[in-house]
DNA sequence: TCGTAATAGTTAGCCATCTAACTATAGGGA
DNA sequence: TCCCTATAGTTAGATGGCTAACTATTACGA
């Protein structure tokens, strides 16, 4: 944070702040025993429209390990909001699917997400964030570039 | 971090994944055992030159419950890269200080996270961290401000 | 065919982080 | 002086994330 720190440090330290302001407010937003991660999942979930996903793709398109994703989703099956069965066609694999309660609760998600997100974009200027995002996204590519 | 996200929800879903990422390159860079909490702790007391900090005032530097900085203070503790005394002058706060032994860590830590930082430094545009980081700073302050 | 490598998941154990609740001490007003 | 409030830390319990190590199954090459 402070000036004597290479210019790479402060931006990757907002760029922690950020995250955690923003974590922060999403998870006090959401219902009761819904976090960020397990949200996540379900709305990956309706917006791809898929029937189901092995935990394995799942773990790959949030950039997690899979025991991570191991347990968020074992906590969603015990909540009800997805079924995990396994695969017919793969000893190995499994078969992740959201239930009708998921998906109300990613309905119920959305709508408590809503009024933080108004929030922001009452304080944030529209500007900020489109000259942001091109540019997060660069980085973000080269970062993961760079992973190896 | 599709195109039917919000934009708000766009930016702040790449500032999470840089921040996964770097963070991730970093934990990896640091010497066995340590963790960029912890060093983040050393490098506070190096930096600034205080004798001593309260717990209660690097828990509020780094924007971090105290439960949080309780545990991590522990851990250095263990290590012995500080020392955790009761204030003589108010029975309820302590005074951490870093030791000689903490001092040559975070000197090592420096050492470790300079090749990434160098390599980052190599892939990374210097004006893309330069058009980022007041932005980031903009941003950052907004979310601060409404916090509460 | 057989054996090795690759892939999918889980288990165990660790750290960072949070909230809620608790203890202890300091401070301030009636 | 006494009580109530504010402040400092800790403890308990939860989630998210990771690596290492293990099991099980599939795939592929000799």
């Amino acid at each position: 944070m402070s000036h004597q720190d290479p210019l790479a440090f402060q931006v990757l330290n907002e760029v922690g702040i950020i995250d955690q302001l923003a974590g922060h407010a999403a998870a006090q937003a959401l219902p009761r025993g819904m976090t960020l991660a397990q949200f996540g999942v379900l709305n990956h979930f309706v917006r791809l429209g898929h029937a189901w996903q092995t935990p394995a793709r799942l773990a790959s398109a949030f950039q997690v390990s899979r025991p991570t994703m191991s347990t968020t989703l074992g906590r969603l099956e015990r909540g009800g909001y997805v079924t995990i069965a396994p695969d017919p066609d793969d000893g190995r694999s499994k078969r992740v699917a959201i239930t009708a309660r998921g998906r109300a609760m990613r309905d119920e998600c959305l709508a408590c997400l809503e009024p933080p997100l108004a929030a922001m974009n009452a304080q944030v200027p529209r500007a900020l964030l489109e000259e942001l995002l091109p540019r997060l996204t660069k980085l973000r590519t080269i970062l993961d570039a760079m992973r190896d």
